[in-house]
This record gives C-alpha cells, sequence and structure tokens, in this order.
DNA sequence: TTGCAATAGTTGCAAACTCAACTAACTACT
DNA sequence: AGTAGTTAGTTGAGTTTGCAACTATTGCAA
C-alpha cells in the first residue's frame, strides 16, 4: 500500500481548489518539481548539472553530424536561454567540441567527444531508473492513459490566445 | 480538433523512447514547462515573479494570523532557497509585512499588507484563467483522471530509496 | 552591388539562485 | 546555572540566469 500523497497536504493549503483545472495545473507543476528533484539528484553525482547531461543526451542523439547551438537549445525539454555559456562549460570541460565550418558560417557545429559519450555511458543506467519516477505506481495501461492526457493538455494549450 | 501535439515532435527527438515511464516522465516535465511559462507571462505583467505571487497568495490564505517565514517557504509549489530575500523584496515593495514579535523570538511572521492584497485581487482573475490550462482540452472526468494519476506517482515516488 | 532585413550566436550586466557559515533563541539534560 | 543540541532565520561569496544590445553572416531585392 503506497503513502496517500494529497496535494492539499502536501502544501499544506487550507482552501479548496477553485476548479479541477485549477488542480490539475497545480498538480503538473508540483509532480514536475518531485521528478525534476530525482532526476538532478542522479546528475549531480557526476558533476554535471541536468541541463548539461540533456545537451550531452541531444548531441548524443545527434552523433557525426552534430548539431547547431541554437537547434540543441530546441530540443532541451526545459527552458535554457544561456546555450552558449552551457556549451562553453562543457567544451572546457573537455565533453563538447564547436566548429564553425559550415558551409553557413554563422553556424557553431556542437559535437560530444569520446570524453562526453563515455561520460554520459556511465550516467544511462542510473538515469534509467530515474525515469521510471514518471511512471511508479502505475499500470501500463495508467501509464499510458497519463501519457495520453499530457498530451492533450500541451495540445490545447498551444491554441491559447495568451501564448502568442 | 485540436492541433496535435507528439512530444518526440516537439522536441525533434529522433530515437523511441526507452519506455513508457521515460515517455511519462519527458511528458510531465514538458507539460509542467509549458504551464508555467504560460503563468510567469500572467504575473509578470503586474510586475512580480511567480514565487512572489505564490508567497502573497499563502499569505492571504494565513490571514491575520500571518505566517512565520520558513512556513511560508514550506508551502511553495516551486522550491525557494532564497525565502529571506524574497521577502525582502516584497517587504520593500509595501506588499508584505513582518515582525519578531511571537512568544518564540526566533520567528519571523509574515503578513500581506493591504497593498499585497490590493494587487493580488487584481491578478486573480488572470490567473483563474492560467489556470485553466492544467485542465484545457480535457472533459471533467479524464481531468479527474489526470488529477489521481498524478497523484499515484507523487505518492510512489516518496516510496523511493534514492530520495533519502 | 549596395542596402536592408533576418538569422546565428555571443557578451555584458544586473538580478536571482545556491551553499555554507553564522547569529540568535529555545530546549533539554545535568 | 551551564552547556550541548536544535530550530529559525540571515548573510556573504560565487555561480548561474535572463535580457538586451551587439557582431558577423546570409538572403533577397532594387
Amino acid at each position: 500500500m503506497s503513502k496517500r500523497s494529497s496535494l492539499r497536504d502536501e502544501i499544506k493549503q487550507t482552501r479548496r481548489f477553485r476548479s479541477a483545472s485549477e488542480e490539475a495545473t497545480l498538480s503538473i507543476m508540483r509532480t514536475a518539481t518531485l521528478v525534476r528533484r530525482e532526476f538532478t539528484a542522479v546528475v549531480e553525482r557526476f558533476d554535471i548539472t541536468p541541463a548539461q547531461y540533456n545537451v550531452l543526451r541531444i548531441l548524443r542523439g545527434a552523433g557525426e553530424t552534430g548539431l547547431p547551438t541554437l537547434a540543441v537549445r530546441d530540443r532541451l525539454i526545459e527552458e535554457a536561454p544561456g546555450i552558449t555559456r552551457l556549451l562553453d562549460k562543457l567544451e572546457s570541460a573537455g565533453l563538447v567540441r564547436r566548429e564553425r565550418t559550415t558551409p553557413d558560417r554563422r553556424q557553431v557545429i556542437c559535437f560530444i567527444t569520446s570524453k562526453g559519450l563515455a561520460l554520459i555511458k556511465r550516467i544511462d543506467p542510473r538515469i534509467v531508473e530515474a525515469d521510471q519516477v514518471g511512471g511508479a505506481g502505475l499500470t501500463p495501461a495508467e501509464r499510458k492513459q497519463l501519457i495520453v492526457l499530457l498530451e492533450k493538455v500541451r495540445g490545447s494549450m498551444l491554441d491559447l490566445p495568451s501564448l502568442t
């Protein structure tokens, strides 16, 4: 039997939610906070930040071709306006290599180095564990359901006027 | 018909997810990012940060009794280690008042001022709108389902060993 | 080919965050 | 009372963000 985890208890809120949507919104944020905490704890043991880890993972996915700086940024789950400096750090740690030699000389292509690959390979198994948290305590069917529901939420958010 | 919003498209990921849990984890984070962006956009129009808004909302909930500094911190959805300086800002903006006059003189009790109340009252209607995003595009039954599923996820996360 | 707008990325600076050390006050034990 | 341990909150230093301004290219078009 799993511990009960009412959102209102967790944040000690006394008033009722104004709407189911409000509760859903807060649930999403709260859950994400916990997931992020878990994820952060894992990668920090390897002396990199979650954002840095994500960049490495993206660059591994990009392979030999590499990826221009801003393309890396666009693929990050969480925002990262400081992508340049993020890459600076990774480069000076020897985990990433950059070169400005494409047809389009404005672009700087980023590659993961063998050292970067080695690091990410060591982290991987731990991350697979951390990734379980998002589906922890759910049956496969519920997991699928959750994914579908969240996708719907995101989908309809894109239709909102305020996200101009 | 709502736009389709596949997570893999959004972050341009090419590889498949390693597991449904991984996809669920990333979905939660991605959705939270979008929700947070929406929320931030709303409160920033009133020249405060999301964290500051949350503190005001918490203090309104606390009413005349006020709330000790660290109790405020514990009720925040997102973490806020810099709670002192956050309150400093709110105090110098005249939105919050603090006094050290409880039986326990270590505690500093925080109150929302009438100016703070007035501000939050102006923000409220806009936030109610923003709060809709978490339930946007869902039927009431789906909304409820989403809340339940997320609660399960959080509940079983608390059982994880790694969160020591 | 010159001129203008758009794109890719970098950099400077101020605000914000993190961590750890620190003070003050309370509690409990002797 | 004396002192060791805990709790509440603050503060300082270093790092990281977030914004806006800036450079370098490229694309397009007169």
